[in-house]
DNA sequence: AAGTGGTCTAGACCACGAA
DNA sequence: TCGTGGTCTAGACCACTTC
């Protein structure tokens, strides 16, 4: 196709060399960014050929990484459609506490701790490069299975990135449960190690201090930056982790 | 091209459907049995095309997603080579306990504690499902960072799966790198929890009872089975494991 | 029945890297 | 220089799903 080159006249930067690798972060970023919402049927192969001036089999190598990504969900004849941004972590599955104290058969509760709207400065902040934190919004809060606490949770979350974040209330509902319907797709870097339980943390878990907890600390961004860093602890050995590896994943 | 049912003749068992995943199939099996081992040079795009009776766009896809996949490296002019069996766990690179030491800018040490070459059935084992686990060598050793004891290892290894196992010493080299230089790919399973210390642990770790450890058990098998199980017990706080993930990998 | 994605072809040109 | 992989094309047929 002769007109290849004026659908794409100069693009010199840092993009991509490939086409196919163009098409593929031009749609990333656009469901990344949220401008294709979860659920949003994307143009069809052959129109996305159209516009970029290529054969679909280009469009259809970029899609295919996509879907196989977890990015998108396709079907024939009806089309290919924005994935619901489901846990990041695969290998992880920590980022829905609630279904993970469901999928034990428990019963999940949750209380607020404590909620700072307006926190200037993060106090406490490990090695996890978080000093981009600046105006932020502070909670702590409690996760309970059959009304045991399971979880302790220390959460900022960014004011910048998540502009929506003063509207919202976390009595009801935990900070991890309201950002993960309402932030779009994002990555997360985690920390995990076994500490022993402090004062505070001691105090919320109902457990001895010096008891040997499970902390996974993490640190999320999207593209608008930094947007939320959490600290788990878990209580004694009763949390375990589960991850799985193949060579092909 | 016609000849393509000639060439597949028969083959509707549980082989995968389209071409170009059978093709990564049987490149993956013939990696991950050892059939063709690290640095060996697989056929070029083009033989391969021929054999298979199919286009080389084709065996391209599946080279292509088998090198992303981490167990080849191609290279223009030289060729596709077998990859190194490296970490499996890029997201939790922990297979290699003197490189996470020599990471951290300290000298690595290492000792011997017992070598229990015939143990025929494992006393100590978590829910990791490792029943399979009969006829075993089962080896307890420290690793030490700047002489400090870093880490301490219980491990089993099926003498079914590498019978090879009879032949090596732990005297010198500890058992995960041996094995990582002599089995071929696997996969690995990891459960990742806090503990205190117990009497066994603490004594080796030069730690008071009770102190918080981090615990990786991992089982690890390959196309022969169950090959591997591990505990790793890591001492007090000092410890941390990093992970990172985004949706497109 | 119609439209979508899944797959495959038989060429092609280019960039890179070893000889 | 020359061979390899990287990429792309302009078609094609099929399977599946919805209508």
């Amino acid at each position: 196709m002769d007109s290849k080159i004026e659908t794409l006249p100069e693009q010199k930067k840092t993009e991509p060399q490939s086409l196919h690798l163009r098409i593929l972060h031009d749609v990333e970023s656009k469901i990344v960014s949220g401008a294709w919402a979860p659920g949003f049927r994307i143009p069809f192969e052959t129109e996305m050929a159209k516009d970029y001036g290529c054969s679909r089999m280009t469009v259809n190598k970029a899609l295919t990484q996509l879907t196989r990504a977890g990015l998108l969900e396709r079907s024939r004849k009806s089309g290919t459609f924005v994935k619901a941004p489901q846990s990041l972590s695969a290998a992880l599955e920590i980022t829905n506490i609630r279904d993970e104290v469901e999928k034990a058969g428990k019963t999940y509760s949750y209380r607020l701790l404590s909620d700072n709207p307006n926190a200037s400065r993060p106090d406490f902040l490990s090695c996890l490069g978080a000093s981009a934190f600046c105006d932020i919004r502070k909670v702590k809060c409690l996760h309970f299975a059959d009304g045991v606490p399971f979880c302790f949770e220390e959460r900022i979350i960014s004011r910048n990135a998540v502009p929506e974040v003063d509207a919202a209330s976390f009595e009801q509902e935990a900070p991890g449960a309201w950002l993960f319907k309402t932030v779009p797709w994002n990555s997360a870097e985690h920390q995990i190690s076994a500490c022993a339980a402090t004062g505070e943390a001691a105090e919320f878990l109902d457990i001895a201090c010096g008891t040997a907890c499970l902390m996974v600390e993490r640190i999320t961004q999207n593209s608008k930056g930094y947007v939320t860093w959490a600290r788990l602890s878990y209580p004694g050995e009763q949390h375990r982790l589960f991850a799985k590896f193949t060579p092909t994943g």
